[in-house]
DNA sequence: TTTTGCCATCGTGGATGGACGATAAAGCAC
DNA sequence: GTGCTTTATCGTCCATCCACGATGGCAAAA
């Protein structure tokens, strides 16, 4: 088969990946893991990024470029630090990337910070 | 006089700043504002700062100096750090200066991590 | 196979961050 | 006043971040 995708799912985002997550919120340990999420947020232009994906109920692909006052290849490594951080997945499709919010990751961000 | 606070009253926080917060948790200004905060929080020691002042009913001064593996110049690099992104304050008793969380502050920023 | 379009990566330059030691400033004790 | 303690700030060095244009890889279309 050439595509895994049927056209119709085009921007259909992967399974939530549901799951209570069981690590603790403080220690030396969660200190450095919101460290980096805080880190990864910690920027305007993906904060945007993640709001952005977050509206659409299945995720975009470049349309993203579009939307965003800067460079693809600027875009790109904003990506690449959100996806590296865990909090969004990039799915390949044909030519294409798709990327989408993360739930499992933006979840644990939230339950750190509101174990400050 | 030559001191404002009684000795009993070292390291009591200042009143908590009560209020309810009416602005957006989205938007372009909101955004550069969770950046903002997230940024504050995105490096471990600053992370293990917000948590020995929250461990703390009272507040605790340059103690935390004796409780992190840095310089005191770096220690009060990222006091200040935080304490211009609003998620800590300190006051001034004599010759010493009393860190404590600005609950206002961290509200703010956990409201907007709620947000996304 | 060649072309086209999308995206990641490379390389670069300027700005910022983070660490340190040294120094300055301010308040208290004497 | 002198000295002592505590904290902020300065200056420096190295690492990382952030923006860009250019390049390269890859999959679908022609």
């Amino acid at each position: 088969m050439t595509s895994t995708v049927p056209p119709e799912a085009r921007g259909a985002c992967p399974p939530p990946a549901q799951g209570v997550d069981l690590r603790p919120v403080e220690g030396a340990e969660a200190d450095e893991e919101l460290a980096s999420l805080a880190k990864a947020v910690g920027h305007p232009l993906r904060v945007q990024i993640l709001r952005i994906l977050a509206a659409r109920t299945s995720c975009v692909c470049g349309d993203l470029v579009d939307e965003l006052p800067v460079a693809q290849s600027t875009v790109s490594q904003h990506l690449k630090v959100l996806k590296e951080a865990g909090l969004i997945r990039g799915e390949v499709d044909g030519p294409r990337v798709c990327y989408c919010l993360e739930p499992r990751g933006l979840r644990r961000f939230k339950a750190l910070v509101g174990g400050l």
